[in-house]
DNA sequence: AAAGTTTGGTGTGACAACTACACTTAAAAA
DNA sequence: TTTTTAAGTGTAGTTGTCACACCAAACTTT
């Protein structure tokens, strides 16, 4: 039994993944997704956190499991029955250090490479529920910085959905459902005139979503 | 590595969960769902097909994969990770012979025994699964006859929400979306006037979606 | 044969949500 | 001072959702 991470990051107004280069066998060189054998008396859950701790150095990742993958040759060494968990990251929060240990990089979720094995079906499968649950859930948010504008937030939903959004609709859209806080600070990278930051109110959201609230994009 | 089923049917205007007495260690004697283990060179959806086919003598049933199951203490006898599916089966196509062969029993889902294990937990992700998917695929479809009567439809969500729905905006959101076919024949048994039959249209169905329609309940 | 009972079948108006759409503002750069 | 760039903002038209009530058909009862 193992688990392999789809771990996803955002980035220049683009969605990227991050993935290992192999110098061990089978398929040493290869890239693939970070995986890990489960452990006695671990669950997936605990596997997954382990394997995504291991790589960006981060604690408290945002994951879900998929379903399974359970080919019986789709290891060409042994048996492994692989469940995939994919994870949100703020990609700016990852250890340098770590990623150089174990040869990772950054890819563009529109261009990246052939994987080992069954990887590139697990990617696919992440990004389906990644699409979904972005609608129905604030996961968004996991991507980005603790303070972002609205536009790196709408920028990360078009990556996620792949399709523009109209500025007005989707600031009209959030602002609505009254889950985020607006600073007084403002960004001066983008633009000249700067722009709002926000953040998101989870003890807000939370409150909402007791009292009948559900988030929708 | 287990796999086990919450085999879902639609009867009496209610939603019950088919269970088996085990007369097998451990647990001898106590209610649980239908499962077993991972075979040689099976995936663990050809699992799940062989178990459901097993106890129900159906094939071609409609399932899904939910997240494992995988807390190292959680089968006392020895480690097992278990991959719950839940299945939708039209109540009247199961075998009686099998059922009996396995002690199994339909139970209300309002009101059936402690399971085994963490099966009770199983059996709760499979609702909330069945109920979100509802909403969004025709998978409703499954858990009836062939033909079906509007009011049999509609009780079926009310049954899958556990919430009532109104019969005119039911019937006018189910003739919205085009997907029924209206026979000529009636059903005689719970009217003195008789009402409708319909069926799926899954051709029609496959078609529409292919022109970017989406099923929506 | 008339009245009663039961479930089937149908339409509309009010309100909420969604969509398309364009100009002004602030600040830095030229 | 002008130019450039992205930020910020509102509305009208349309679509979707919801609440809501009566007649029809066929059998049962008296």
């Amino acid at each position: 039994m193992a688990v392999d991470c789809i771990i996803f990051g955002f980035d220049q107004e683009e969605l990227k993944i991050l993935l290992i280069k192999r110098d061990f066998d089978p398929e040493r060189g290869r890239w693939s997704l970070m995986g890990g054998f489960l452990q006695n008396q671990e669950t997936l859950d605990e596997a997954a956190i382990r394997v995504l701790t291991k790589l960006t150095g981060i604690r408290n990742i945002y994951m879900e499991q998929l379903p399974a993958f359970s080919k019986y040759d789709r290891d060409p060494v042994e048996r492994t029955i692989s469940v995939p968990y994919y994870a949100l990251i703020n990609i700016m929060e990852h250890s340098e250090e770590l990623i150089e240990e174990y040869s990772a990089k950054w890819f563009s979720l529109r261009n990246f490479p052939q994987l080992i094995f069954d990887h590139n079906a697990m990617v696919e499968k992440a990004i389906k529920r990644l699409r979904s649950r972005a609608s129905t859930m604030p996961i968004g948010f996991e991507l980005l910085p603790e303070k972002f504008t609205m536009r790196q937030l709408r920028k990360l939903y078009e990556a996620i959905w792949d399709e523009n959004l109209d500025k007005r609709n989707f600031t009209n859209k959030v602002n609505a459902m009254d889950i985020l806080v607006k600073l007084e600070e403002k960004e001066m990278e983008t633009s000249k005139k700067g722009s709002y930051l926000f953040t998101f109110d989870k003890n807000k959201y939370d409150i909402k979503i007791n009292e009948g609230f559900q988030f929708k994009l």
